[in-house]
RNA sequence: GGAGGGGUGGCCGAGCGGUCAAUGGCAGCAGACUGUAAAUCUGCCGGGUUUUCCCUACGUUGGUUCAAAUCCAACCCCCUCCA
C-alpha cells in the first residue's frame, strides 16, 4: 500500500516492513503527529549483534521522521528467558551479569539514536516494573486476559510441547510479561507501537490485545522480515560466530570487512537497511563498480556503528593491506624475539592449534610479507606481516 | 506400565568384533580461477609430535575378548505404537 507518513514511506522504500497490525491506522497516526514506539532487547550478551541491527535502524528512522523512540532493555525479562525456538530452557544469568550487559548494550544505542533534543530517545528497563510485581494482583488484573488454550498454540510454546521438551512455568510466562511491557509503556509514555523481528509477531499481538482489553486503548505492531543473504543463509553468521556491534567484541576492522565481503546481490539491500545513504545514491552505487559499492557500504555501515573515524581507519587499513602492505588496524602479536611461523599463526588467532597451522603452511595458505611460506620452521620477527589466506592478515610487533 | 526403534566427530548420517580417528553430505579453512564477491574444481578438516608414533573420542558405567563404535549387563535420555 502507499503510505502517507514519512516514517512508513521510509521503512517501506528501504525494505523494513514485513507485517503491520493495522497499516492504514498506523499510517494515519504517524502522519498526524509525533508518536512513540519501542523495541525490546535481551540482555543475554554484553553486545548486540547484526541480527538486532535491523530493528535499531528502524528506531533510527523512526526518530529521524520526528517521532520518539524507546529502547526497552529486557533487564526483567532476561531473568525469565524467551522460550522461542529453542529446545532447552535458556541458562539463567545472574543479576550482576545482566546489569553489566545492560550497561554495555546501552552504549551501542548512543551511536544510533539521539538521547537529547525535542524527540529524545528514551532508555527504559522493564526490570523497573517487572521485578516489583505483586503476584496475586498481577494475576487478577493481567493474567485473567490470557487464555492458556491460546498460549498453547503459539509456536514458541507448541514447538516445545510437540517435541516433549521441557517448558518451565517460568518461561511460559515470558509472553505475558512481554505483553505487559507494552501495556506499561503505553501507560507511562503513550507508546502506541511495538516493533521487532518477524519472530516477535505473536508476542507483539499479545501486547496490542492486552492494551485493548485492559485499557480499551490502541497499540500497533510492526515486524521486519528475516534478513537473509543472497545464498539463502541467515545473515550475520560468520566462521567466527556472531557479528557483534560492540567494539570490545569485534574490532572495527573486522566489522568493516564483514560488510566489504557481502555478496554482490546483497549490496543494494544492505545499503538500504544498514546505512543512511539516500536511495538515489544507493541505486547509483549499485549500478556502478560493485567493489566500490561494497567499500561504500562497509564504510557507511561502520561509521554508523563505530564512528566515522574508525570507519575511515578501517577502510584505509583495508586499502593498504590488500594492496600488499600492512595497515594500522591489523591484529598484532607481540614477541620478544623471532618466533616460528607456526607459533605466529596461532598467536595471531589464525590457527587454533599448531597442527592446524602446520596444515595451513602445507596447503600453501600461509604467507610472510606476501610470500608463501614453504618451510614451517621459518622464523619471523617484529615488523613482519603474516597472512593466512588472502583475507586474514596480521603483524608481528616487538614486545 | 507393556512392545519396538534409536543415542556416532560443529550439524546430518553410514558403520555393527580387527584393515576405524571412524564412508558420505553440509558447514568451515586453504589453493586454483577471480573482484577481499558468487559459482566451479582441488586439498585440509579431534589434539600433540617433523608422523607409517602417542593421546583423547562413537549416551553413561561396568563386563566378555589378544582386540569393541561394533557383543553382553545395568543405568540415563530420545522416538514410535499399545495401555
Amino acid at each position: 500500500m502507499a503510505f502517507t507518513s514519512d516514517f512508513l514511506r521510509r521503512l517501506d522504500a528501504r525494505g523494513f516492513i514485513h507485517q503491520i497490525t493495522d497499516a492504514a491506522a498506523l499510517d494515519a497516526a504517524a502522519s498526524a503527529g509525533p508518536i512513540t514506539a519501542y523495541v525490546g532487547y535481551d540482555c543475554t550478551a554484553p553486545s548486540l549483534h547484526i541480527g538486532n541491527l535491523v530493528s535499531i535502524m528502524m528506531l533510527r528512522h523512526f526518530q529521524q521522521a520526528g517521532h520518539r523512540p524507546i529502547v526497552l532493555m529486557g533487564g526483567g525479562t532476561t531473568k525469565v528467558g524467551d522460550p522461542s525456538g529453542k529446545d532447552e530452557g535458556r541458562q539463567l544469568l545472574d543479576d550482576a551479569r545482566i546489569e553489566a550487559n545492560k550497561a554495555s548494550i546501552r552504549r551501542i544505542f548512543e551511536r544510533f539514536l539521539d538521547f537529547d533534543g525535542p524527540n529524545a530517545a528514551i532508555m527504559a528497563d522493564n526490570d523497573e516494573w517487572l521485578s516489583g510485581l505483586a503476584y496475586i494482583p498481577f494475576l487478577r488484573d493481567i493474567g485473567r486476559h490470557f487464555s492458556v488454550n491460546r498460549m498453547l498454540t503459539f509456536d514458541s510454546v507448541k514447538l516445545r510441547l510437540d517435541r516433549e521438551q521441557p517448558l518451565s512455568f517460568l518461561e511460559f510466562n515470558y509472553m505475558i510479561l512481554q505483553a505487559y511491557d507494552y501495556l506499561e509503556l503505553n501507560r507511562r509514555f503513550g507508546c502506541v507501537l511495538q516493533m521487532g523481528g518477524s519472530d516477535q509477531w505473536g508476542n507483539i499481538v499479545n501486547g496490542t490485545d492486552l492494551i485493548r482489553r485492559v485499557d480499551g486503548g490502541t497499540g500497533f505492531g510492526l515486524t521486519t522480515p528475516l534478513i537473509t543473504r543472497a545464498d539463502g543463509a541467515k545473515m550475520g553468521k560468520t566462521a567466527a560466530g556472531a557479528v557483534w556491534l560492540h567494539e570490545d567484541s569485534l574490532p572495527a576492522f573486522d566489522y568493516w570487512q564483514f560488510w566489504r565481503n557481502s555478496h554482490d546481490a546483497d549490496v543494494g539491500k544492505f545499503m538500504k537497511l544498514f546505512t543512511d545513504l539516500p536511495l538515489a545514491d544507493i541505486d547509483a552505487a549499485v549500478a556502478g563498480d560493485i567493489n566500490a559499492a561494497k567499500v561504500l557500504l562497509a564504510t557507511e555501515a561502520t561509521a554508523l556503528c563505530r564512528g566515522r573515524e574508525a570507519a575511515e581507519a578501517a577502510a584505509a587499513t583495508a586499502a593498504a593491506t590488500f594492496a600488499g602492505g600492512a595497515g594500522a588496524d591489523l591484529p598484532s602479536f607481540a614477541v620478544a624475539a623471532p618466533i616460528g611461523i607456526l607459533d605466529a599463526l596461532v598467536g595471531l588467532g589464525f590457527a587454533a592449534s599448531k597442527g592446524e597451522a602446520r596444515r595451513l603452511v602445507a596447503g600453501g595458505g600461509a604467507r610472510v610479507d606476501g610470500a608463501a611460506v614453504a618451510d614451517d620452521a621459518l622464523l619471523v620477527g617484529p615488523g613482519t606481516k603474516v597472512s593466512a589466506g588472502k583475507k586474514r592478515h596480521g603483524v608481528i610487533v616487538a614486545g
